[in-house]
Formats: C-alpha cells, structure tokens, sequence
DNA sequence: CTGAAAGCGCTTACAG
DNA sequence: CTGAAAGCGCTTACAG
C-alpha cells in the first residue's frame, strides 16, 4: 500500500515540501537544478499527487463532468473517444454522469456535481429540456464552472458555447439533391417524440421543397424498427412517394426493408437517405446516402474549447459550427 | 457561489461539526431528535458535503473506476447503462478511463487511478492483456481496490471476480442448431485480429463440429465492412459452403450483403447467424439470428457485485455466468 | 449521545 | 528562489 506522499518526496530531495509543490505545478518559479532533483526524485518514488488532498486545497480538481442523456445514441461513443482523447492532453479525468430517463433530478445532480468541485462541464447530444438548460446556466452563472454543449441543439441558446454541425443547411443540401435528382414527393419521415434537433432537419427539409414549388410532406415515425415496419407498410399504401430522407439512418434502413419487401427498387424508384453516417448506412444493401456528422471532433472540439475556459483563456467563438459531408451511395441516383 | 459547508450546517443546528457528519454518515449514533434537527437543515441549505474533504479525511471516494478498453464496440453503451443504472442506486459516481490504443501507459493509468482513490474498479469488454491483468492484479492485491470483470474474458483468471456469459456453450448451441438443419459445410467467420473471447467461441463451435463428426472450417477475416467484403467474395469461390456463424452481428451482415450480392439465398442454401443482437441484426434482411447477449444485465450485475465488495460483503461466486439465449430469426430455417 | 481536536495531503500567500 | 505556516472541509478516535 504505502503510498508515497509529498512528504517523502521533500525528504528524500532535500526540499521543504512547498517546493516539490511548487515544481510540479509552478515549475519555472524553481531554480532549474533544484527542480530536476525534485522531479527526478518523484519519478523514482512513482509519487502521484493525491487528487483530493490537491482538490480541496487548490479548489481545482482537474476533472470534467461529463453529462450524457441518453447512452444508447449511436454517436455517443464516438464523441466520447473525441472528449477523452483531448481529456488526456489536457490531463483531464472525466466524471460520467449518465442522466436517468425516469426522474431527471436536476436539483439532486446539481449538488453531486458541486460537491465533485468540477472544473468544466461538457453536456452531449441532442436533447437539453428547458429544465437541463437552467441547470446548465446555473452552474456556469452561480458557480462559475464553464459548459459546453456538444451535438446539441437548444433554439434559444445564446449563453453557452456549443459544438455541433448546421443540421438545418445539412438537410436542406441533403433536400436539394434528392429535388435535382427530379424526385417530386419527397418525405422527410421524422419522429413522433419531438427532439429539437430533428425540428432543424425539417426546417432545412422545408426551406428546400418551398424554394423548389414542391409540396412539403412529413411524415413522423417511431424509431423503433418493429412498430416503424408496420406504419411505414400502413402510411404508404396511400401515399406517393420517390423519395425519403429520415432523421436518423436506421429509419432509412428500416424503410428500404419495407420498400424492398414491396418489391419497390431503390433508387430506381425511390431515393432514401439517412443522417449520421453510421454503420447500418454501409451495411445496408442499397448502401446508404446519408449526411456524415463528425462526431469524434465535434468531442474533441468541445473539449478543447472547455480546456481554454477553465484556462481562462478567451474563447472569441461562442458557437462553434463544423463542416459536414455528404455522402453519396447506392440509396440515390 | 456562496457554498455552505458542515460548520454553517453545525451553526444552525446548533450541534457541533462532529455530530452534523455522524448525522449524515453514521446516522444511528446520534440521538433522533438533534439527528432529525440537523437532517432538516441540511435539506434547509441545501447542503452537500465537499466530496474532495471528504475523500481526504476518510481515505474513501464512493467513487469507482471505469475502465474501457475500446469504446466503439457495440455493447459498450448498453453495459454503461447497466453500471451506471446501480452506481445511482448506491450513490457511487464513475470515472472513465478510456483507453488510448496508441500507447497504453498501464504504469501511468495506476498512478492517475491511485491518486484518484477510488473505491473499486469495473473493467470492461473482451479484451485484457497479461500486462493488463497484472495491473488489475495490482491495484486489488497490493492496493486493495476491489475490481471486477465485466464481459471480459481471460482465461486464467482465477483470482478476480467477472460476470459474463458461457461463450463457448452458446456457439456449441449455435454450432448444434445449424448442424441440426441439416448443415454439412458450417463455417465460423471470426477475426483476424486475436480475440480472447472469440477464441472461445471458435472451442464451442469446434466442439459442436467434431462430436457431429463434421470437418471444422474457421476463416478469420477483418471487422471492416469494405475489408472482409473482399475477402468473402474471394474466399468463397473456393470453398462449399451452408452454413456460417459470426463472432458478430456485424460480420454476419457483411456476409449476407456478399451472398445476396453473388444470388445466394438465405437460408435456403446457407444459413447465417451471429452474436450480440445488436441492431444491425434487426435491420438485416433475412433478419439475423443470433446469441443474445444480455449486456445490460452484466453490466449491472458487475457493478452490483463490486458494491458488495467494497462494502466488505462477501461474494460467494467468484466467476458469475448468466444466461443466454438464442434467437431465431429469417437466416436460419 | 456529543464535542474538542488532530489529521488527511496538498496549495499558496507571506516573509525573507 | 525557498521555507514555515495557515488553511482547504471533512472524518474519526478519544474523552466525557
């Protein structure tokens, strides 16, 4: 067990023990040979700096919360590996809380995370309730920790930086190229729980059939593939349609099945496209279309931008929007 | 910012700081009136005690360690949940540590989860080096972290406790049901790239082969989609083949892609299955059978067993196995 | 059942 | 550039 403390290092270096502190978190404020002593002494103890005994005197604690809705997105892992693969840089640990679906208790959550003394906070994906947005601000107003939203989308956000892509210019592109494709029905199948981000996608949708003199038609879905087969089978037996851009790429998936068990050819008939650009799109026959989000760097981008606020460093963009792609396979002409 | 601390609880309750903490952590030795007293200003100022003293002063975190060897498989999300779903229930909060592939400073992850206390470590998924296992080893036998396994296979464990399920036993039945179709030519597609508890799935499969007297036939091909479909479409102008079994779902796609590409129907002529029933297996056509994998429950049974642990109960299983199933769907008759 | 006091292992003004 | 000392906010023997 015996775990070396700063004691021993100070001991073993000669120094008093405000000096091995000081090399390891001021270096430059050390005489270069008494600093070498120290920090040759550390790595030969293999001594570590105990977090909390650094957190409570210092009040920083290096570590970041991590707040995550829901897990089971598919994009979820991807942006974590973006956050932790900066974490790391940056010497970050990240606390992981993982919202619970059936009571949210922000009040309790807000206390568990002060009491961590986090130094930043990074919130990812999608969904943020007006309740979670003033949580959000709370913490950054009341108690000064710095957040950042990641992949997620808030209208009235004009607080808190965020990361993320232009998902309403991405389904308006994603529109325009199903409408030179000459597809004149086009369906954008959204879902029936409301999420704000989807809400972007059909405005997008919705600018790009206005500007064509087409007419709009949503459709909303669940995203569940067994009661999804079953409506899509109901809803398009009374409805035209030539093409298909769904929210979410295994909605498209699920689509094309139903499309393909009616022996309706796609894209011969019906061009369908996706968004996220996920593993269902390429293993999906037809491959699929779909609009790429780069969600490792949308993680990797919002955590730096969280390192330069707890740094105090200034951060001049407050809304950070990266580049998306499309990607263009067998699901479109 | 204004944070109340013990001695603002202490003052209004008019108690001494002693008794506030034994009111909170010890709660029986204090008498009920004055307990009651200083529970309702506690709730009153909406005070939390700082986790960063509290760790100092009582050498435990009530916090435990993550440990995620490879965040993009699939199950990893599912298994989070499962943790995080107990964690909640018995107040700890989680570190994540993921791990970098490029370098993995086992010596370094040590230092940072020793100084970082935790109460116990969960480590998950698949894979483990030796160099790993004796890091585990470690912190349990000379720092006295409990840890436990969860879906983490390696084959001379004898020392840590795991859950997980019979790998092997679920592609001997695996193996059974496609020999009982009839199936003569049943290969296994695995990975390239070594895998502990692929091995075990090649030993049942293996088992199965030989005690129907068939001729075992493993191909190991990559977990990339564009890779193994090349390999697919060479490898099997040479080989006869009726039956196939995936170390998982998302090779088993691939493999069905390659075969419909080529007009081999399924199952009529092979029969595909695969492992983990993830959503891939769903939106196939013919939907996938496959080895259900109950992931959430292994991850919540881990983090039950390690709450066990560190709470000095004792765990009469050392090595937990819970059950699987098979399910059956279009790609096998 | 309750309180005074030591101590957990650091950081950080304050002197020098 | 370095050291002595206070203090961070708790827990926990030790008395009573």
């Amino acid at each position: 067990m015996n775990k070396t403390t700063i004691y021993d290092v100070a001991l073993r270096a000669k120094v008093s023990l405000a000096t091995v502190s000081r090399a390891i978190n001021n270096p430059e404020k050390v005489k270069p040979d008494t600093r070498e002593r120290v920090l040759k002494v550390i790595s030969e103890l293999g001594y570590k700096p105990n977090a909390f005994a650094r957190g409570l005197a210092s009040r920083k604690s290096t570590t970041v919360a991590v707040i995550v809705p829901d897990m089971t997105r598919a994009s979820m892992a991807e942006m974590m590996n973006g956050i932790a693969d900066i974490a790391r840089v940056y010497k970050y640990t990240m606390l992981l809380y993982i919202l619970d679906h059936d009571e949210l208790n922000e009040e309790d959550m807000l206390r568990d995370i002060i009491a961590a003394q986090v130094d930043g906070i990074i919130y990812l994906n999608d969904e943020v309730t007006a309740d979670q947005y003033d949580f959000l601000l709370t913490m950054r107003n009341e108690y000064n920790i710095p957040v950042v939203l990641t992949n997620t989308v808030y209208p009235d956000n004009n607080e808190l930086p965020s990361v993320s892509i232009d998902y309403e210019k991405a389904a308006y592109e994603m529109t325009q190229l199903l409408i030179k494709e000459g597809r004149k029905n086009i369906f954008m199948v959204s879902t029936v729980r409301k999420y704000m981000v989807n809400d972007l996608k059909e405005s997008g949708y919705l600018r790009a059939i206005e500007e064509a003199g087409l007419s709009p038609k949503i459709m909303r879905t669940s995203g569940r593939v067994n009661v999804n087969t079953e409506h899509f089978n109901e809803y398009f037996k009374n409805h035209v349609v030539d093409g298909v851009i769904a929210v979410r790429d295994s909605i498209a998936v699920s689509f094309m099945n139903v499309a393909r068990a009616n022996h309706i050819s796609i894209p011969e008939k019906i061009s369908v496209a996706g968004f996220q650009n996920t593993k269902y799109a390429i293993l999906a026959r037809p491959q699929l279309t779909c609009v790429d989000v780069p969600i490792y760097d949308i993680g990797a981008v919002g955590m730096r931008v969280l390192t330069k606020l707890m740094n105090q460093e200034e951060v001049t963009e407050k809304e950070i929007v990266l580049d998306h792609s499309i990607i263009k396979r067998q699901s479109t002409r």
